[in-house]
DNA sequence: GGAGCGAACTGATTTATATCAGTAAAACTA
DNA sequence: TAGTTTTACTGATATAAATCAGTTCGCTCC
């Protein structure tokens, strides 16, 4: 192959400075820009250099300077309270943000570590304070996105306080299906990147109930789990224990 | 007295139209606000009519048009899920902003109630929107108060996950008394406008438990509590039982 | 290819909190 | 002001999940 002829698949180069190309533009970019205003976005967007797995992408305590967009891979962030207890907050898949705590210079107050080989790109809030004021629209969107925040976890906060484990087990795979399913992968069968443990944590639960859960879930042919491959069998018996608490 | 001296504290009519005569101006106002921008602020800025007991300011489902602030009282917020149960997400004082969730022409995701008499003022999201174009750093200051909220979901997250009861009452004590402070009321001493089953409903515990709870917090002279007024007695014994969770 | 290690699982037991079942005292209301 | 309702509290009991105590299964690494 001449080396000069323009690879079919786009550089590593041009991969890292186009939204438009990059095929989760439609996840994380607001629905009504025009080419014109992409061109703007490119203009200020990065790519981090590939996290490996346990690498920290940001760290509780440090300024918060940038918006993340998971390009590839997954995100697992934490807070930790004073007394040294630790809080899963969320894992992060690809086509999802993070960052939206702590914005605007302020101190970021959970930790964002790789639960495997990731790449985010990035955005500098000054950069997307000022891209507010010349895209239009892109201000409502980012208001909107930090107001949807809020809603997830408001309903977090219902799972916490008004779910027995075996809903929030449902519930938690019921979620982690959908957000693949629409990223275009299977609805039913995927790897889970987390170890039981940070589920547990994130779900309120402690190690030892959420394997019990599990084979239950196992025994009553809901799921298959062979380790950390999960596959969902009974969809709507699951979307009914996440409904009712029980089966 | 003359009728036609001005009177010396502002009639109503100038109350309602004026957040620079607002007491709560430094706690819901962007700092960085000058005279002009006050002006700006102030002709898109309502009061609604005061709120009774019970009366509803916004609900559940319905269109979220509006950023609210209460001026004096107390609302309580609450989310319904589809299976009925209730989750109330928090209680917000003199001073301090809802709405934040179900922004941008939205839709609410809880429901908002007043706990006494209660008045707010409120701005239409569109509004804030064209404001935030006109008037330099409030788009900042948005953004910020949205990234705040969240983080104050991550905390509640925490208090849900690895809190234990008394925890949990040390911490909503805490919490009440500091912000009662902040606005200048005593910080020892105060009326709860909520019920023990909201309280209950709010820290993901049932009424019994935060009943004995406050009675042993009673019998261990850490708190006195008759009926809804609680004086904190020992607010350092308090804070380490928010700590460590036991005394 | 076996040692070592962490992750996942399982069983026995404990415990914190929920649930059930009331009482008492405010707070309405008629 | 009597009657009713709501709110707060208390005791007895039940239970879901935590804790404690392992075992087993995959990996990683000499």
């Amino acid at each position: 192959m001449n080396a000069n002829l323009k690879p079919l698949t786009p550089s590593l180069r041009e991969i890292r400075k186009s939204c438009r190309n990059c095929s989760l533009a439609s996840l994380c970019l607001p629905r009504t820009l025009n080419d014109h205003d992409l061109d703007k976005l490119d203009e200020v967007i990065e790519t981090r250099s590939t996290l490996h797995k346990d690498d920290v992408l940001f760290e509780q305590g440090l300024a918060a300077n940038y918006l993340y967009a998971v390009r590839s891979g997954s995100i697992h962030t934490y807070t930790t309270a004073k007394n040294g207890d630790q809080q899963s907050l969320g894992f992060h898949l690809a086509g999802e943000l993070l960052g939206l705590n702590g914005f605007d210079n302020q101190i970021h107050s959970c930790s964002a570590v790789a639960l495997e080989t990731t790449s985010v790109c990035q955005l500098a809030v000054s950069d997307l304070h000022s891209l507010c004021l010349r895209i239009e629209g892109l201000q409502r969107q980012l208001v909107s996105l930090l107001s949807d925040e809020i809603c997830k976890d408001h309903n977090m906060l219902l799972l916490m306080a008004r779910c027995n484990a075996e809903q929030k087990l449902a519930k938690f795979f019921i979620s982690l299906s959908t957000r693949l399913q629409n990223r275009g992968r299977s609805a039913s069968e995927f790897n889970l990147t987390m170890t039981r443990s940070q589920i547990a944590n994130y779900l309120g639960l402690t190690d030892e109930t959420v394997s019990r859960i599990i084979t239950k879930f196992r025994q009553a042919k809901i799921i298959q789990a062979d380790r950390r491959l999960i596959t969902i069998l009974q969809p709507k018996t699951l979307a009914n224990i996440a409904e009712n608490g029980k089966f």
